[in-house]
DNA sequence: CATGAATGAGCGTTCATTCAT
DNA sequence: GATGAATGAACGCTCATTCAT
């Protein structure tokens, strides 16, 4: 249907410009829909605030599964870099995961699908941004062990597991008491230090207790 | 209307013994659906599993939400029941708070409406069984202050945070990670305990992090 | 289940009074809320009106419809018979066909049920209080006629018709601008008067104009 | 977004002519189940004879009510410029009113969802298309008044009930006695003429008589 | 390739009618 | 007989996904 013949080199980098620049306004309008609203929103949102239409929106992102995870894999990336880099620069390894803390609650704790995938993803790690961002607090659970600051036996998984608790503790009282969460961070914080003589139980200490 | 001799006392109960049994049957299965899929379910859902028709569970509960709201009264108030007389039981107010905290994360914290709905409480605590488990933790965080057990300035708000924070984590970990956040409440009851010598920060201590 | 033998010869009585109390409540019930708001009514309300239960008021009235026409059938009996007395009492021929059409349009007008199916009526006339309304009407056509106030060749149709057609403008106007059908009854009854020439068409004079 | 050189005719024309179609196959369908059934129908009913999905049909219309507005919009309209074309094409003035009634009663008194409204509309006019079937009327009230034809007094407002309330008749006889209505128009017309002495009631000239 | 219209299963809710007590 | 609880088909409407243009 089409003319075919004289654009011959560049026959194929055209649309694709067109193509990734459309990718991206999705992904971006997604990020920022899903940060605002969770998972849950209307996929027609999305298209509409990226500017393009359903189909172009259902070509690159075949699933709203995919598109979710597209997102989310990205925010997750790029928060586990600012938070290396704020590790980073911290001065010593409880300040760094003091810091990381603080600016993940303040930050992306916020962004309600992170914080609903954060959770899902403890239970099926599939997302590789989830990854690094773990890889990331095992490097600051590391160092703050190695320095004897952290308590013996706290492992990643548990400073994973903190963030999610504290980060939906920050969607809840976010807009109706905001920086209430803080008080929470303080006492977990304290709970992290390696000034309590008691071992953490081994996932199973507590004798059961009866479900509802 | 009838003048309605010796019959007194058998008169209205006969036929209510079916809608009696066929509401407490919709409530139960509509615990156990809330419990398991949280309040988005389908109505069809709760009908089905009670055995019940569409027009008698709108019969017993005019709007969803009735249904809803029922349910979580009955399940909060039950927490809330069992919860204090675990808390009564207890040797001392540090036992009481700590086995109030295994229990409701051993038990309630699995259901999935009422953590939804605890979380939605913060905010404007409607439900009135809510309230009565808010009694609960306000008499544990009086008590164990008054014993000089508790950090100084922790409030009933905080414990009850620290309840959805947990609750969350339960909910995230329990098909997965059984226990795990056993490490996690270990951790904060620590943080909680009267050996730290910093105060908690009011709320807005920690200078500002940038949003994502 | 009863006792079965002591009350031999009143065994039939007893029950029917009963019966026929709940039949008149339901049918006044049914009465009332029909005229204020038509056939579309839920059937729950006539029954809580009548203070009977469901069962009962089906017993009596297998179908919503057979309810519907035993009402009316009284109240288009109870129309037929004051308009009947209105129109002995009359002055003249022609103040009782005055009077008749004021009366209606006052009163019987209002009832929305009574005027959904007296438009229905013309197409299937098979309820017998219409009947006996129809009757009146047809007497007074007749006198009228015959003093030669009533124009020639006007049936009783023609003046049934006109009262379904007043009677829909009354419940039209009767809440927003109480009357205004007032001048169209003045219009119609003069247009009804015996000084006018032309004779009505024989209901099909004029040529075909398209519908919509 | 992008440059898009030469086509700028047929850009946005293609994928629309589908959705006009369907748009338009929609309102037609709407428009003739409203005129048979009234706007109590099921929305599904539209959709199936239309042709298209209930997700089409919602798209166009979000709600039924705008589909139904849409509809009666439309029909008003075209209902009054074919009224005022016929009273264009008249003799004269009283052949215009004549001719009015004439083609409103024949065509569009049986759209039962138009005669629906056109009855609400006497309380609150609030549909723009009932507007310029006023303004005909009006219109021809004030030629027929003006050429002495017309009672004095007679109002728009009386034309327009008398037209709904002849509408209604057309209803009712429509299948059953067609064009019986018609013998009730010459009356009422004769009524209209301005050969009577009589003056009309100012609304409220007859006493009262009482409610059923 | 982009577009956005079309699809239809599914949701919360109502109401005439039936049936166990 | 009387009661009112139970039934389920239908209604207005939404939204993830597909498909013609």
């Amino acid at each position: 249907m089409a003319v075919a013949e004289p654009r011959t080199t560049t026959r194929r980098r055209t649309p694709r410009v067109d193509a990734i620049r459309n990718r991206e306004a999705i992904v971006e309008a997604a990020a920022e829909v899903l940060a605002e609203q969770g998972a849950a929103v209307d996929v027609r949102e999305i298209a509409r605030r990226s500017g393009v239409g359903m189909g172009t929106l259902y070509r690159h992102f075949p699933k709203k599964e995919d598109l979710v995870h597209t997102v989310l894999r990205r925010d997750f990336m790029t928060w586990a870099e600012s938070a290396r880099q704020a590790a980073i620069d911290a001065e010593d390894p409880w300040a760094a995961l003091t810091t990381f803390y603080q600016q993940a609650l303040t930050g992306y704790a916020r962004h309600r699908a992170i914080m609903e995938n954060l959770a899902l993803t403890l239970a099926e790690p599939d997302l590789e941004g989830i990854h690094q961002l773990r890889l990331v607090i095992e490097q600051l659970c590391a160092r703050a062990c190695a320095t004897g600051l952290l308590r013996p036996g706290v492992t990643t998984d548990d400073l994973l597991l903190l963030l999610v608790s504290l980060g939906h503790a920050v969607q809840i009282t976010d807009e109706c008491r905001p920086r209430m969460w803080n008080r929470l961070l303080h006492i977990s914080l304290d709970g992290l230090r390696a000034d309590h003589r008691e071992p953490l139980p081994c996932d199973s200490t507590v004798a059961g207790v009866s479900a509802p």
